[in-house]
RNA sequence: GUGGGCGUAGCUCAGCUGGAAGAGCACAAGAUUGUGGAUCUUGGGGUCGCGGGAUCAAAACCCGUCGCCCACC
């Protein structure tokens, strides 16, 4: 169910100036709600996929395409784009959102996960972090400080702090270093962030120790940022240690900012964590998965490039609205897919960003109708995560 | 017609003086969670052109034969 307009416009007016969320409902057994962001460039309404435009560009897809999906916001990597093209020249353009034709908000992530990602390419200091850019080997350094100066010159809408995000590991004191390390980060990001018109995160570490977690949330929230993140999680422990995680952290991190769950994940993920209170989410998966030939769908995953697919006359989901379902059969596909043409690719990728953004969405719906329990039972019910 | 070269996986080929048929690509199946359009794992595939011979043992050596290529006539 849409907001109605009146009701919006006078949203909008009480949110005038900066960023600002508000909570429009919140549901009544369970911690799930629907909120409204503000931002510099628009508002969106929680809860909200991102998908991911690491290079300015979510991959395969137009800013076009985007809208006719109906994303409301995207991810762009601090990281990535001061190494390529640099922040120079995406100041020159006023900012990432003329420099990349996307005119809506846009969260920049600062960098923290390529610290785990490429870890064999960085050094950790207390002062920051020193990288061999992996496109021409230069040295570069990150410093918290250094990281806010980027993402205001990209004039982003959200910035997230420099974290160090560790491997996934039981090694509570390598865990608990970084937390710390983090919440230093945290403290000189806050004292040199200046952008008024950017909401600046903070990040939530601790791995999958809950006190752990509860500290850094607690020592987070005294710095007071717009809003709340938590990292380091699904990134390969056990699914229990991830509920469990949420379950605990979830219920104390402040009502009245969004929690965002960062790099999370799959359509039951997502139920998961916004029955627990989650507001915002991104991931590659979307995007990933089709440019290697699969797509999600309401009952599971469909390997499009299995040979089982070659004379198949069927959309990916006979059910989905999106473009590619409306036009192309799954034999065409995977015929795109095997010949190495790149509208396979990109068909895919519209077909799975369309089912991410607009499975959060029916969810956002749900919410609002009272009927978010229902709905995650029906559909946990018919998704097949193993379905191939 | 004569001389030479080649014939091994779907493709391109490697296999030494005889000792358990290989690689790359392709194909197929998996993995993928704040993205290196990447990468990794696994699998199916062979009358070694065909026939004969010597040998304990042949893709390899010998004889014949078929096919393709080159040179000369």
């Amino acid at each position: 169910m849409q907001i109605k307009k009146s009701k919006k416009t006078e949203l909008a007016k009480v949110l005038e100036g900066g960023f600002e969320f508000k909570i429009l409902h919140t549901d009544t057994t369970t911690r799930a709600r629907v909120g409204l962001c503000k931002t510099a460039h628009g508002m969106f309404e929680t809860p909200v996929f991102m998908p991911v435009a690491t290079q300015g560009t979510v991959k395969a897809l137009s800013p076009r395409d985007l809208n006719d999906i109906g994303t409301e916001i995207i991810l762009a990597n601090a990281y990535h784009l001061y190494i390529r093209p640099g922040i120079d020249i995406i100041k020159q353009f006023h900012g990432l959102h003329h420099f990349m034709g996307w005119p809506g908000p846009i969260l920049t992530d600062s960098g923290g996960y390529q610290v785990f990602s490429l870890s064999r390419l960085r050094r950790i200091s207390e002062e920051g972090v020193c990288f061999a850019s992996y496109f021409d080997g230069d040295e570069i350094f990150l410093t918290p400080e250094k990281v806010i100066e980027i993402q205001e010159a990209m004039d982003s809408d959200i910035a997230m702090v420099f974290d160090d995000c560790p491997l996934p590991t039981k090694d509570r004191k390598r865990i608990k270093e970084s937390l710390g390390l983090t919440l230093r980060w945290s403290e000189r990001a806050k004292r040199r962030h200046r952008l008024r018109s950017q909401a600046l995160f903070g990040i939530v570490q601790g791995g999958i120790f809950e006190d752990l977690r509860r500290e850094s949330l607690e020592k987070t929230v005294e710095m007071d940022f717009d809003g709340y993140a938590l990292g380091g999680l699904c990134v390969g422990e056990p699914k229990e240690d991830t509920l469990r995680i949420l379950d605990t952290i979830m219920p104390a991190m402040p009502e009245a900012k969004p929690r965002y769950l960062m790099g999370v994940g799959t359509p039951l993920d997502f139920l998961e964590a916004i029955e627990r209170g989650a507001d915002l989410f991104d991931c590659v998966n979307p995007t990933r998965y089709g440019r290697n030939g699969t797509a999600f769908t309401r009952s599971g995953l469909i390997v499009v490039r299995n040979g089982k697919y070659q004379r198949d006359p069927e959309p990916i989901d006979s059910a989905c609205g999106c473009y590619t379902c409306r036009h192309f059969s799954r034999a065409y596909l995977r015929h795109l897919l095997n010949a190495g043409e790149m509208l396979g690719p990109q068909l895919l990728s519209f077909h799975n960003v369309y089912f991410f953004v607009n499975f959060v969405k029916t969810i956002r719906d749900k919410i609002q109708q009272g009927k978010f329990s229902d709905f995650k039972k029906d559909f946990m019910n018919h998704f097949d995560p193993d379905c191939r």
